[in-house]
DNA sequence: CCTACCGATCGGTAGG
DNA sequence: CCTACCGATCGGTAGG
């Protein structure tokens, strides 16, 4: 009869309540994803569901924690095999636009959206968003770097333009899929991608 | 003592509650954009800024209508005098980038905004976002189009290729601007735009 | 254009 | 993890 549960069952919850939470901010926004909306979804009370984080924006940082991870093993993870360098970058852009393609996060790029929703307002959601960017610009760059130094691509290449352009593209293609449906712009982003890398 | 007012009353206070709705919706959204607020800055009440529009809806509507006139303004309008086709392609790009380059919108592109916040909503609001893209990148197309013919752009240029990869160079800009506050990436928004349309 | 109000929902808390 | 609340705010309406 106890409403109280284990470690591991308060574990489960928490799991749960993060799944749950990225599926609608995904589509709703992270200031869209409401309490009472979570409970509703779980079959618990709203004081349920934020005794495991304390208030929406610690729980707002807990769900971009989690897209984190989900973004890792879809376009990070997958070009660890690859030679770093040129051959690493081709198939992070590959990952990169096959996890838009394949909508990953229905509501398309988490945190491309993220990035829109909270740009003009400050607080720990924002930093945290600016800081995912900053450190997923870095990995780009240093490939880029690596390519550069390796004879990859033609020596004089600025890496932080050769990823503005990356970023353009896929953001280009995260619009056109989400507003407008559009999956030939796949090939766009591709092709976009092989005239900066080569084929 | 009477609250009624004038047409041309009327019509200014109209004008007013849009001029302050872009304000409040190019950081907040327009879904932000609450009539309580509006009200209370504008020292009205809420019935009587609802009066001019009937619901949040039409007003939102409208708001996205008084940005497209501003829109047109600072970006489109700069470029008639230009010759048809590659030179007019030149002055767009360049009033765009400076568009968002002087912050026009303070919380940025207001089309790109509105259309994150909307591509995930079925509706009226949505559909007018979308048709607005559609609009604009029909006319950068058609310049494009202009300049193949012309043999100012290699002949087999996919112009749909080219607008795609402009809208990513300004999306990239606009997402540097907002939430990194890098103004550096006008330059490669430039240096990208050079690279598809030629020095 | 106003006052006065409606039901719904928001994030969050008290107390268990 | 629950029930039962809190004050604030939401879009919108009635009636003038």
């Amino acid at each position: 009869m106890s409403p109280r549960r284990s470690v591991a069952e308060a574990l489960g919850t928490r799991a749960a309540i993060l799944d749950r939470s990225v599926a609608i901010a995904s589509v709703e926004g992270l200031e869209g994803l409401t309490i009472g909306r979570l409970a509703a979804e779980l079959g618990m009370s709203k004081s349920g569901v934020l005794g495991h984080f304390g208030s929406k924006e610690t729980l707002q940082l807990a769900v971009l924690d989690r897209a984190g991870q989900i973004f890792r093993a879809e376009v990070w993870e997958p070009a660890l095999p690859a030679a770093p360098g040129l051959a690493r970058l081709r198939v992070l852009c590959e990952a990169w636009i096959s996890y838009l393609e394949r909508g990953v996060f229905p509501g398309g790029c988490f945190f491309v959206a993220a990035a829109h929703e909270f740009d003009g307002r400050p607080g720990a959601v924002r930093d945290a968003v600016e800081a995912r960017f900053d450190a997923w610009r870095g990995r780009l760059a240093k490939e880029t770097r690596r390519a550069v130094a390796a004879g990859e691509l033609p020596a004089g290449t600025d890496p932080d333009q050769v990823v503005f352009e990356l970023l353009g593209a896929v953001m280009a293609l995260n619009h056109a899929l989400q507003l407008h449906g559009d999956h030939r712009a796949a090939a766009h982003a591709r092709h976009a991608v092989r005239a900066r890398l080569g084929a």
